[in-house]
DNA sequence: GCCGTTCCAGAAAACGCTTTCCCATAGGCT
DNA sequence: AGCCTATGGGAAAGCGTTTTCTGGAACGGC
């Protein structure tokens, strides 16, 4: 009766405007078939109140919220922020709000808070690189309304980025500057989209055997990126690809402590091209995965969904090189003019085995 | 009845141990007062059914979500995320979830959208450093459990950072490097946390009046630092502090393309301390705002709400100055010596007026 | 041995809405 | 004039829980 909780209720309003609690919930929803005078008498009692019907008991009867779930594993990663901007204002546009849940804290009980928090919403976006991949598919299986971010799971909805070709520019790019032996500073052997990028590798080897590429194990943080950087050092590499941007940023930070110049002794490439890598020092090049768009890709299949579409199959995003200064063509061990070229070496490394 | 939507409910636990749902409830929810042998055949129908109470349906008859709004005006801003974070890292702690609200698209109807979005939580933190005093007091009413961050209105609980003397222990710190002429790169007018700004200028200018502060209107991203940065030169000043850092990253970028070295020529320090301060080149000095901090305090209070405390006051989060690279002693007209030390000035910019 | 307690469990009433079902009224048709 | 069909609005049955209220059974005290 509305009384109870001090808020106005639906029959507050329909003794209001004399009518039943049937016609003020027609009016409300715009149901036709309701005389026009009656449905102002209505429409002003309602606003005279300052009624506005209770969302949850709505939810109760219709069966949906109005809501979705993103789940991702860490709201401190630039790439997660960007994807949940993306669903959240995607979502936005049609109405829906956005659920918002970070896992990091315990990964092991993702699963039960992927669950929990479905429930309270229509459907959930679900951005998981690190679980098991026969855990998601079983997790995912009770989620239905789901869209997986970068994983792919046979019969549920994924984008994703393209790792795997975007490595491939990323390599070749400093295959063109004449880079000959590279290392990747690679993420968590745990993580899909490592997994795809490391098939990109093997992609890449095959198809330029003149390149050596050597892979150590780093992360996906600034800090693994730091501490990964020596031993890129002493492999005397020419040139880094890192796992992202973030761990290209530790390498970048940790070279410049050693007085090692980039791009000029070592070139250093990232990926994602999160919004700051375009003001590292020097200018991160980078392969740029389209995190918005994910996201909104994420809530438009979801929307399809909504809208009784059959679901069609995966969509993939092609990362875009971004060149920018952090990569150059590789040392020459000829003795350095000092000119004004762009790459000209210092002799510095030489001696780094 | 559960049967007509697919999904196992309550009643149908009820039938499989053979009670009825009141038990069922009584059991789930820990209540005493169940026989053990009872409740005991009650868990493991629930079990075997895979039985999940519907939140939705508790939620209305219990009258809380177990969740709360975070409404931010932009979720590309890494000070907002930041916040966003650390509410949702310490909701999440005591079991709550986060609905997020991002009201960037539609100043107008951020009322609305707040408003709306309310009604499906238990209350909402609301950061809008934009929206007009008054209309704020009036929206906040409505809300009731409902704190605000960087913002102070009467009667409801707030967690600040104090941008106020944020703002002079920066000004300061550049009049013991020995700048006499100052600009402050100011963000919008509009902007709550710019008044606060301005009235520690205020402060600043009483504490010492032989320290000149110009202020020009810049705005609050990287594009408006960036455009800014002509002016600043125009002005002749020899150090500026902007509004925050991503301002302060782009008069870096701008000053940097024109060829002007900070901080030997011009210093230039932020304000927030966002992640990627310490990255810039050269490193940002800056005044850091504990955002996570924030967000958690914001959270606190809200949780101290819901177990029947009384609020206390606001409570203000002094910022911590982050001496780095980019702000160094006044440029020195007399003739530079070439040796270690680190402000040597260059007289390159000498004719600016 | 009877009555008053206590303990447990079920029935039913909320929570605040939507929607189906049904009835009354008015209008058109033959 | 009588009947049949729209048309509009009210009553009531949910949606899936929790919780109060009620009642029956077992138990203890006198």
């Amino acid at each position: 009766m509305g009384r109870t909780t001090g808020t106005t209720g639906i029959d507050d309003v329909a003794r209001a405007a004399g009518v039943s609690a049937s016609t003020v919930s027609r009016v409300m929803n715009g149901r036709a078939g309701v005389d026009a005078a009656l449905a102002e008498r209505v429409r002003t009692a309602a606003s005279s109140l300052g009624y506005r019907p209770n969302p949850l008991a709505r939810s109760l009867v219709l069966g949906r919220t109005q809501t979705i779930a993103v789940v991702v594993p860490d709201l401190a990663n630039p790439t997660f922020q960007g994807m949940l901007r993306g669903v959240t204002l995607a979502a936005a546009r049609d109405g829906y709000r956005v659920l918002v849940a970070d896992t990091s804290e315990d990964a092991a009980a993702e699963e039960a808070i992927v669950r929990e928090t479905r429930q309270r919403c229509d459907a959930v976006v679900l951005c998981s690189p690190r679980m098991a991949s026969d855990v998601l598919i079983a997790a995912v299986a009770a989620l239905d309304p789901v869209v997986v971010i970068n994983r792919e799971v046979p019969g549920i909805p994924g984008v994703s980025a393209d790792y795997r070709v975007g490595i491939v520019e990323l390599l070749e790019h400093l295959a063109t500057l004449g880079h000959r032996r590279l290392v990747y500073a690679a993420g968590s052997p745990s993580s899909a989209s490592d997994a795809a990028r490391r098939a990109g590798l093997a992609d890449f080897a095959l198809a330029r055997p003149d390149v050596e590429v050597l892979t150590v194990e780093a992360g996906a943080t600034f800090g693994d990126g730091a501490a990964a950087a020596s031993v890129v050092v002493e492999s005397g590499a020419t040139g880094v690809v890192a796992f992202n941007d973030l761990v290209a940023m530790g390498v970048l930070a940790s070279l410049a402590a050693q007085g090692i110049a980039v791009p000029a002794e070592v070139s250093v490439v990232g990926f994602d091209d999160i919004p700051f890598a375009a003001f590292t020092t020097p200018a991160l090049t980078t392969a740029a995965v389209p995190v918005g768009e994910l996201g909104e890709l994420a809530w438009r299949r979801l929307a399809a969904r909504f809208a009784g579409e059959e679901p069609e199959g995966d969509v993939m995003l092609r990362p875009e090189l971004r060149v920018r200064a952090s990569s150059g063509p590789v040392r020459t061990v000829i003795s350095p003019a000092a000119g004004a070229g762009a790459g000209a070496g210092a002799e510095t490394g030489a001696g780094r085995s």
